[in-house]
DNA sequence: AGCAAAGTAAACAAGTCTGTCTACTTTCCA
DNA sequence: TGGAAAGTAGACAGACTTGTTTACTTTGCT
């Protein structure tokens, strides 16, 4: 059976987090749900934090391969410049996860604000997060040799944690178009200091 | 005695939802800090989630007044060009919050994350408070007579809020100069179509 | 001075939570 | 085929939750 029951019980608490809150959710809400024993649940797990963070962990590998895959698919389609297709389409994924059905806002900042002392080992998962967003944005940055490369993925992981905050506090399903445009104005004016 | 212990109880139950989050905080633990009994608090507010949305009520308050304030202080000081001097003023307040000892992130946004129905009260304060601070930056934007100053604001809202989020999550102290930059920028672009 | 309103203290109800433990069963592998 | 590993079911401990209630005290107003 080797880990198949861990991840299980991985992918329903993960689910359950995400939609109802961490401490929302009682351990026993996800055995219910997985069908899973208690007994077996502490084996994998020493604790529920333990079990948060292995949530945040999965989910941060699904979500970097679904922007990398996502990027990819959808950077042909952009009428922009080429060289910021790659930046534009990472804000089109935004914008769809955005508006599907499922939206709950960001893991990761639902999270961070729940368990916001630095040094506790769900809000240090968040920072590893969403630092390594930043060095996927980075990364699509490539093309337009930057000076500053690091700074401008920054603000453009700043405009995409406002328009994923923003659409979950204000029900703003624009939010993410609002954000693209930004980014394109950014990128623009590097564009003509060069 | 009017109301001073509802302000009582307001101004410790926000100072710990602030700083421990909503649901890690028990109504004893506000009790024993305020020196409250019970029964006054009960008097007072119906329940827990009662408590929470006048906390609320009173931060957004609190908190769009020294924004005013802070922006009308910090305006003139503005090495910009001059009809940028009161939003370049916000992200500068919005600095100073960020990196002030008793930073935990946005208490709506925190909010949110733990109330994330949409019909839920608590959630409902958040999207009010949000479009408040959005009808807040619009209001900043009146001399640069923009074609659509609703959705620049929403624009700038998101930088802020992004600004928020990073700050909170990654600990990065310089998230609001990086997101006064863009903001900067984006005006800019203002500027020059005109 | 006296009465009503408001507050205190603490017990209580009834439920929730995490985590442990025991006894039994299934599964896997050699 | 047999034994170890892993899983199940459920009771249990102990602490914590929100909210109610009772009996008593303080406060403020007329």
């Amino acid at each position: 059976m080797a880990s198949t029951k861990r991840d299980l019980l991985i992918d329903t608490a993960q689910g359950l987090f995400y939609q109802h809150g961490f401490r929302a959710t009682g351990i026993d809400t996800i055995l219910a749900e997985s069908g899973v024993a208690k007994k077996t649940l502490y084996n994998h797990f020493k604790s529920k934090e333990d079990l948060i963070v292995a949530c945040l962990y999965r989910r941060d590998q699904q979500l970097l391969a679904l922007l990398e895959n996502s990027i990819e698919h959808l950077a042909p389609q952009q009428k922009c410049q080429p060289q910021f297709a790659r930046i534009m389409a990472f804000f089109d994924a935004l914008d769809s996860w955005i508006n599907s059905d499922n939206f709950f806002g960001c893991m990761f900042i639902n999270a961070s604000a729940e368990y916001h002392q630095a040094d506790n080992p769900v809000h240090i998962a968040c920072t590893e997060h969403k630092n390594l967003v930043i060095k996927l944005i980075e990364q699509q940055l490539s093309e337009l040799a930057l000076t500053q490369p690091l700074e401008t993925a920054k603000q453009l992981a700043i405009l995409a944690d406002g328009a994923i905050v923003g659409a979950h506090t204000t029900n703003d399903s624009a939010s993410a178009k609002h954000a693209k445009a930004v980014a394109e104005v950014l990128l623009n004016s590097f564009a003509q200091a060069a």
